[in-house]
DNA sequence: CATCTCCAAAATGCATGCAAAACGGCGTCA
DNA sequence: TGACGCCGTTTTGCATGCATTTTGGAGATG
């Protein structure tokens, strides 16, 4: 078995078993990604090539390949001859990704508007209460998920593939500056209200306003998940 | 001399003279978006590893590396152990891109009107003042440079480099669909009429019209780049 | 003591080799 | 005649080897 390590770091088995027929770097690539999000790697850390094939007891042309994959998703920065570094992340960058990915969620809900089904308005409807729920619950993991739902929800219910393309590959590569599982109180009852106006806005099919309320929640969530990253940098 | 047949591709020495040090799948991949773009290889075609590897006088490796790219940038699809294809791009998908780009491009009209200094304000209103000239001589490759340019500049004024990174992608994945040299005439003249209004939201930072200006603009000019190259499903 | 130079060790970039999978043609059989 | 299956050829996927570049430090020099 050469592929002992691999199973072992991520749980997916090369050849055994499963469907899942996904090439090699793909798999390597993933790997990585979760290793950067969960914060294994962190930016600015150098990611070197045999002590990674090592460990995950690959050769190096597949970690190659993945290197290249990760590097166009700007997770990685490669250094000609120097080796790949996990892409360090500024405030300014959350700021700026913050206004594209609030825009970007703003034209789904406005496109959602012009698709959306009463079965979808029932389910999503039922995602909300859901919500409120899991907030009275004190249940923060449970809220996160179905917040993740609800959202994913918006993004695809824009039918428009390449929107959704463009919207979760900025969210997977700031999602290490969404996990702020430790909202604050505050935030956390203020976003309940906000999903319960996005949820109004959905149910009237008011496009302009959800882009709006979409825009403004989207944004709201980001300033305090950034507050508790860049802490010294928060600006009023 | 290995890399003589890809000097003679692309006219990027690999290891002669200049400063120009990428690596070589970068080269490579240039190589083959241009070639894409150009129309050599086309939506849904086969490209295959040796023959290019022959052609470009390099291995393997690195043209591998460069279909990994070109697939995360979904301009190529790897169909696992059948090698790479240009990806087909459906009139939807022209649809849904020119939606985003508009509206990534509005934002950038918007957040242009915060940062912009003077200086900048009298350089695009030559610029659009050169759009009128060129469109006034018929020359419409110099219409179409200075309207890069410009384009360009609202991008770049916007300040937020990952709003510009996102558009550029966008821009250069569905390249292939704005060489519409051919526009109609009157296509033409309204787009410099465009032009000048949008100048005017400039100059006054208006930023709500500038973004609505935008906005309609690019969304205007896809239709009729869209037409051309649809135009068998061309509504309205 | 700081700085520069040089050299060995390590890492990266690319080429090549080998095994596995897909493709295509042919013969077989219903 | 048409559909199925078998086998040689081609192509892809990954591992490995070699050349080049970078790195880090020991030793020499001011």
């Amino acid at each position: 078995m050469t592929e002992t390590a691999f199973e072992e770091e991520n749980g997916l088995a090369a050849t055994a078993g499963g469907a899942g027929q996904q090439s090699q770097h793909s798999r390597v690539a993933n790997w990585l990604r979760d290793r950067i999000i969960e914060g294994e790697f962190k930016p600015g850390d150098r990611i070197p090539e045999v002590a990674t094939c090592r460990r995950l007891g690959i050769s190096r042309t597949p970690l190659r390949e993945a290197f290249k994959v990760l590097a166009v998703e700007r997770i990685l920065t490669l250094q000609p001859n120097r080796g790949a570094i996990v892409t360090p992340v500024s405030a300014e960058d959350v700021d700026n990704a913050m206004i594209v990915m609030s825009t970007l969620e703003g034209l789904a809900g406005e496109l959602l508007c012009q698709h959306i089904t009463d079965e979808e308005i029932e389910a999503l409807s039922a995602l909300t209460q859901d919500l409120g729920t899991h907030h009275a619950a004190g249940d923060l993991l449970g809220y996160f998920k179905v917040n993740q739902e609800i959202h994913r929800r918006i993004m695809q219910g824009a039918r428009n593939p390449l929107l959704a393309e463009t919207l979760s590959n900025l969210i997977d590569r700031f999602a290490r500056y969404r996990f702020d599982g430790n909202r604050t109180p505050e935030r956390w009852a203020r976003a309940v209200l906000e999903h319960q106006h996005i949820m109004i806005a959905i149910a009237e099919r008011d496009a302009k306003l959800l882009g709006a309320l979409l825009r403004s929640h989207v944004g709201n969530g980001w300033r305090v998940a950034r507050s508790k990253a860049f802490p010294e940098r928060t600006k009023g």
